[in-house]
Order: C-alpha cells, then sequence, then structure tokens
DNA sequence: TTGTACGCGTTATCAG
DNA sequence: CTGATAACGCGTACAA
C-alpha cells in the first residue's frame, strides 16, 4: 500500500527541498526548466494530490459548506440538495451534510459540529421544533463568529443572512383562485400548525384568494395538521364534516394524496366532484393516480440560488454590503389530472 | 464580530502559554487548579472550540466519510444517506456527499476530490456508468493509498472492499414466485439492461422461480429498460404485445406505477386482471392508487450497516484482517394492493 | 507548575 | 535558481 505523497517525500526521494518542490509543482518561474520537469513528472507519475486539510489550515477555508436539512427523504429537501450540490461542485466547493431530524437538539449539536472550521458557510432549513421554540441563538452564534448562513424554506425573520423562500402567500393564493375559476365553490386547505411558516403563510393565501372573490372564510374547511403521521384520520374527518366540499388545497403532496385516496374510497370522483391542488411537486403527485396539479417549488433551483449566493458571499471577502438579500423563486403551477 | 477562539489568543489573554492553555482544558493533572479553572471558565464562557481541521491535521484522521451516490433524489438512496448519517453521527462522525448524477467521470471527480485528505474512508454506490464500463480503476488508487471503501447495491465484485447488499436473486424470486402462488400464470418482469447488477440478479431470481415450477422462461415476458425517461412507451408496447400477461415483477417502483397507471387505462382491474410486486419499498408505493406490494430493501439498515463497517475498520487500526465482509441484508416482502 | 519545541502538509517570504 | 523559515491551530514530549 503506498503510503500517501506528500511535498516531504516528494523531496526526500528527489533529494532537493521541500520549498523547491512546492514551488515546482506550481510552475515558479524560480524553478530550473530541468528540476521543474523531474519534480513534475515524479509527482504525476505517483499521483501526488495536495492534502486539502492542510491546505485549509493554511487558507483558513475548507472550501466546503455545511448545509443542515430536516430530512432528506422528503423530496423537496433532497432536490434542494441536489441543487446546491451542483453549483458548489462547479464553483470547486464540497458539500457536508447533516439532518436535524425536526429536533432542536440535533440542530444545534450539527451546527457547532459543523462551525469548528469543518466549513465555510451555512446553508439551512429549520427544523419545525426550532420554528416552534423560536431559539435562534445557535445560529446568531454562527453568524457572530463572522461565518455566513443562507437560510431557504423555513427561515427565522429577523437573523441576519439571505434567504431563499418561495412567495407562499401568492402561491396559495393562485392555487386557490385556480380552483374557484374551475367553478369550485367551496374550497377548503389541508395545512399544518401555524408555527410552521409555510403552513401559516398558505393557509394566509388561501383565506386572501376567497376575501377577494368576497366568499367568507370557513374555519370549517380550513384543516391544520400537526402530527403527519396520522394525518389519515383527521383528513377524513375534516371531509365527512364538510360534504358540500368540491376542491382542496394541500400545503403538501402528503396530504394531497391522502385525501385523495380518502375519497375516491369514498366514492367521489376526482376532479369532478373535488379538485385538487397540492404544494411541493414530486414523484407522488407525478405518479400517483390520478396524478396531481401541483404548486411546483423549483427545490433544485432554490438550492442553486443558496449555493450560488453563499459562496459569492464567501468569495466576495469584504463583509461591507451587510445588507443581506431575500430571493422569492417563483413557483409554478403544474396541471395534471386531478383539477378539470 | 468576534473573531474565532484559538489556544493562541485564550493564552495572550490570559498571558499564559499555548500549552498551558492546552493542558488546562483537557483537565492535566499539570495544571494547577487555579490556573485551569481561570483557563476552563474563560474558554467556556468565550465558547473556546478546537478547530477540527488542526486536529484533523494532526491526528491524520478527519472523522468524516464521504458518501458517493448516484442521485439523491431516488428515495433509496436518500434513505441509505439517512441510515449513514444516523450511525455516522452517533459514533462522531460527519458525512460528506456527492453526487455523481450516473456519471463515470464526475464519479471519479468526486473520489480524486474526497480521498486528498477530506475523509477517512468512503461509503458508495456506483453509477451506471461505471458499471457498464467495469471500469474501477478510480477505487483501486483509493485503496491503495490506504482508504477503506465500503460499496452497498450497485458493487464491483473484484474490489476489496465490504459490500452491503440484497440478495437480489432470491428477493425477485420470492416476489415472482409469490405471484405465482396467488394463481398467476402470465408473470413478466419490468427490468434494466443486464450491466446494471441489480436488474441482472433481478431477472436471474425471476427466471429461477419460473423454473422451479417448471415454467418455461418466456424471453416475451422480459422487458430490459435503458432509458428511465422513456419507459412509459417501452412499458405500454410490453403490456400490448402480452395480452395474456396476468403478474409484474419491476425492479423499481416507477416502472411499477408506470404498468399500473397504463393498465388501469386499459380498463385492467389490478390486482384482480394483473397483480404486481415492485422493488423499493419508496413514498410511491406506498401512497399510489392502488399501493403496490413491494420488496422493501431496507435502505436505512443497509446504510447503518455501511457506516458501522466503515467506522469500525476506520478504528482497528490493525489493517490486519484483509478480509472483506459481503453482508447480505434481509428484503421484506410487503403487501399492498396491488396483488390479491 | 509552567513553558518550549516539534510535527502534521502546505505556501509565502526572505536569504543564500 | 534553491533552500531555510515562519505560519495556520493543536497536542504532547521534554525542558526548566
Amino acid at each position: 500500500m503506498a503510503q500517501k505523497l506528500t511535498l516531504k517525500k516528494i523531496a526526500q526521494d528527489l533529494k532537493v527541498s521541500i520549498s523547491t518542490v512546492s514551488k515546482a509543482l506550481r510552475d515558479s518561474y524560480e524553478i530550473s526548466e530541468e528540476t521543474r520537469k523531474k519534480i513534475q513528472e515524479y509527482a504525476k507519475q505517483y499521483n501526488y494530490k495536495p492534502n486539502s486539510i492542510a491546505l485549509s489550515l493554511k487558507n483558513q477555508k475548507t472550501k466546503k459548506i455545511g448545509i443542515i436539512i430536516p430530512e432528506i427523504v422528503h423530496h423537496f429537501f433532497a432536490t434542494v440538495i441536489s441543487g446546491v450540490e451542483h453549483v458548489a461542485n462547479e464553483k470547486g466547493y464540497q458539500v457536508i451534510i447533516c439532518l436535524s431530524g425536526e429536533s432542536f437538539d440535533k440542530e444545534v449539536v450539527n451546527m457547532e459540529m459543523l462551525a469548528n472550521g469543518s466549513i465555510d458557510g451555512f446553508i439551512l432549513s429549520l427544523s419545525k421544533e426550532t420554528m416552534s421554540k423560536q431559539d435562534f441563538h445557535h445560529l446568531r452564534e454562527v453568524i457572530n463568529q463572522g461565518m455566513p448562513i443562507v437560510m431557504f424554506d423555513r427561515v427565522a425573520d429577523d437573523i441576519p443572512g439571505d434567504k431563499i423562500i418561495i412567495d407562499d402567500v401568492t402561491a396559495a393564493s393562485e392555487a386557490t383562485d385556480f380552483l374557484m375559476r374551475k367553478a369550485k365553490k367551496n374550497v377548503g386547505i389541508l395545512s399544518t400548525v401555524d408555527y410552521v411558516n409555510v403552513g401559516r403563510l398558505r393557509t394566509q393565501g388561501y383565506s386572501e384568494a376567497l376575501m377577494k372573490r368576497g366568499v367568507e372564510v370557513n374555519q370549517d374547511l380550513i384543516l391544520k395538521i400537526e402530527d403527519i403521521d396520522h394525518c389519515d384520520e383527521l383528513i377524513e374527518k375534516f371531509i365527512d364534516n364538510n360534504p358540500s366540499l368540491d376542491g382542496i388545497v394541500a400545503v403538501n403532496e402528503l396530504f394531497a394524496v391522502t385525501a385523495s385516496k380518502i375519497l375516491l374510497r369514498k366514492g367521489k370522483r376526482i376532479p369532478d366532484d373535488v379538485a385538487i391542488v397540492a404544494f411541493t411537486d414530486g414523484m407522488l403527485s407525478k405518479y400517483s393516480n390520478p396524478s396531481l396539479t401541483t404548486i411546483g417549488q423549483n427545490g433544485y433551483e432554490m438550492g442553486g440560488i443558496a449555493a450560488a449566493k453563499l459562496i459569492d458571499r464567501l468569495e466576495q471577502d469584504q463583509k461591507d454590503e451587510e445588507r443581506y438579500e431575500t430571493v422569492i423563486v417563483k413557483t409554478s403551477l403544474i396541471e395534471r389530472e386531478s383539477t378539470p
């Protein structure tokens, strides 16, 4: 097993000094053609690669970005990571991933681990628990140490950092209005509890769309779900309680597809009896039966923007311009079988 | 913005030497109670954390493991990562993720990037292109440098490293037999081209199950799909060409759910007319309509085992026992609506 | 009890 | 043209 090659070993083998080797490999004009060639060939033959840890230490830059998300098995987050990874790699950065599992403590621990020099900056989407606690001290600490943070999707409003979000209010409003334009009179929403930003905002957009058309908001048509694991019963009860329901906006695929199955089981037709629009365009929407009309959140694009913003900030060392930006990524309504 | 605290700065501030600080923080008996307390309190107050890069360089260990997978948006891979991450974090390791996007070149580049000292070991699942080329020089190089590799799912048989796989042959055989036990007489398989290991093995298992029951293997009932993007037409043609088809084994969810939609559209009933068993238990299987009976690959478990094996190997520095292990993870047949 | 010196791998600066 | 030295941050063997 050939031990990993270092400048030192090359220097020993070729009986020159370390600095000569270093310079030769960087094509320094100070080194004679002859030695340069000799060293470069030797390095190439034995496949020398500079040790990135040593470089990190020297340059005080790791060329790595850390990303903390609640769950990787959610398609949306996977898409975002994919976008982050793509842009980051293009710019010579690597991506370290940690999962909070929606837990505040794990989010804090992960941030602390990564903040000890492992990475140059953060991209993150906050855990549900963090959102409900509204405790952001860990973010503040990291920022105080001069490490930039880009948040996406689940963001903390009053934290200094760039934010990449979609306009949830408008998107939900458009989804609702879309259903009403399809002559649906009793549109309900399957949302999350209010401390989840996106749930609150989407509920708000839903209400606004109704009001704009002079329809009164009926609280019975708003279901706020806390625990995703037992959404079935809640949704079924909701449907039973609202026999006139003819349109549903769901804040995620899962709620939508669950509702769809329950409706079909009860003999309703989709989209004729009840039409559905879901947030988050993922595998479920595309391949479920019937396929779902969705609001695409363009996660890949969000991830790319987040990475680009972060790397920009890392590479313009002037930390003047302490003005942080909030980018609003456009959503797209993708029509499928669940709407007329 | 408080600059990141180092031993050096603490030493300056407290007017002691660096090593005194270092020792004090590690509770060395060499340091007097008094100074120790003073230093520890100061460190705590200003939230000192040792720089992990410096530690990596010193210890020649990064406590990071690299994972390279084809795509993160595939639920199976996301599950595996989740398992890796869980076990790794438990043992104090971080996870760096790179995506090959099914491209050989990107896989090579990523490996080289990570192998330059960024990580202690690899977990990977090979890209399709790598499988078809059968070019594993990048793996050999890394291994030659003394970096352990654990492969899962898509593995290279003759590469020295641990392997975590499922018994694809047996699983496919069981799936096929399960359909035959349900009185299905003409079971077909939607598979991938043969250079994708799992496709080949599952096709083999399918054939074996037929032969065991004295049924002749009919090549018309075997569809090998190369490009996942245009599987619709292929599957539709396949179904049209086999009117007596009454059972389908699909090597992934997507093929299964696509077939399911096409069948329903053609007025077939599932599972009465055609029953379906899919590999990879993901969101689609669970929530599609009808939900799919699947072979669960237990990705979370695979990831956990891979991480545990890798870390074991990293921490037992004796690299004696150069005997590598192949762990076969049990699959589980999860019955849902697509089978009687 | 405290401090000095060294090494991990690299590069930049300065001396020869 | 080449080599020695310092520095990045840390831990530790050794010296005071």
